[in-house]
DNA sequence: ATAATTGCAAATGCTTTGCTTGTGA
DNA sequence: TCACAAGCAAAGCATTTGCAATTAT
């Protein structure tokens, strides 16, 4: 079966090669964050063939193609995601690196007015909350 | 005369040095957020013999003194800025780089309940806004 | 057929570090 | 004095790239 990835390259017009094909599958079975490296490992398992490089070329491309997105977090390598749903942000758990993901429109509603009273027209944000589990 | 830096590093029981003192001289009386390369220019017109190697290190002991903090917004390298005011965050001009800062109590109120309902305390943040100008 | 893609290794760009000499408290 | 800091060049690390061989359409 075809990833989600895999369909939406195809539909731009891209190539699809057997690298790109595994890496689209393994980004649409990550529920996760990888980073390079990783994904790296991961597509390694199915094809030990396949270079480095080629994952940091296809990640690139794919993020240029918007089907997935790319997250510098602080102190971190880069890390990816398949832009399935809706546009989200993103608490890190300082202590262990857990990533939660969450949504909220009353944030998003007052940056679009920060920008505005500013005089800007916004384009892109970057919100980003780092946290310590509260133990009970 | 001292700088804000340089005081509040020699209380921190930090060893004043000739090279770091002309660093915090320049950082503090940069409005701007200069990156590593552009302090080692600015400090280069002071002293010529100052590496880059020092101001590297330099940076990094004041932004772990907490007198300086450390930015890095996508696609570029990092930028400091000194701690003086309050808590600020940034505008980005996706077109000129230009940076414009802006406090948002509203938006700090709603992080600090998200990362609460989420179970966590939350430490840190990041926000970033990237706009185009309106142009008028 | 042939333009695009791969793998490899070398290059890059920013940042850090080992080592010897210099210096602030 | 002497532990710490500076300067230099080399090393590190993530990421990119040139090139010859391979492959998708």
């Amino acid at each position: 079966m075809s990833s989600d990835i895999e369909n939406k390259f195809l539909k731009q017009g891209g190539r699809l090669t057997d690298q790109r094909k595994l890496i689209a599958k393994v980004m649409s079975e990550s529920n996760d964050h990888p980073d390079v490296d990783e994904l790296h490992k991961r597509v390694n398992k199915l094809d030990s063939k396949i270079s480095i490089a080629t994952v940091y070329r296809t990640v690139k491309l794919f993020e240029e193609s918007g089907i997935i997105a790319k997250h510098d977090f602080k102190g971190n390598k880069s890390r990816y995601e398949q832009t399935l749903k809706e546009h989200h942000d993103h608490l890190i758990d300082i202590n262990t690196g857990e990533i939660t993901e969450f949504v909220n429109k009353d944030i998003e509603k007052l940056q679009k007015q920060v920008a505005a009273k500013l005089g800007y027209e916004l384009v892109d944000h970057r919100l980003e909350l780092y946290g310590s589990k509260i133990k009970k």
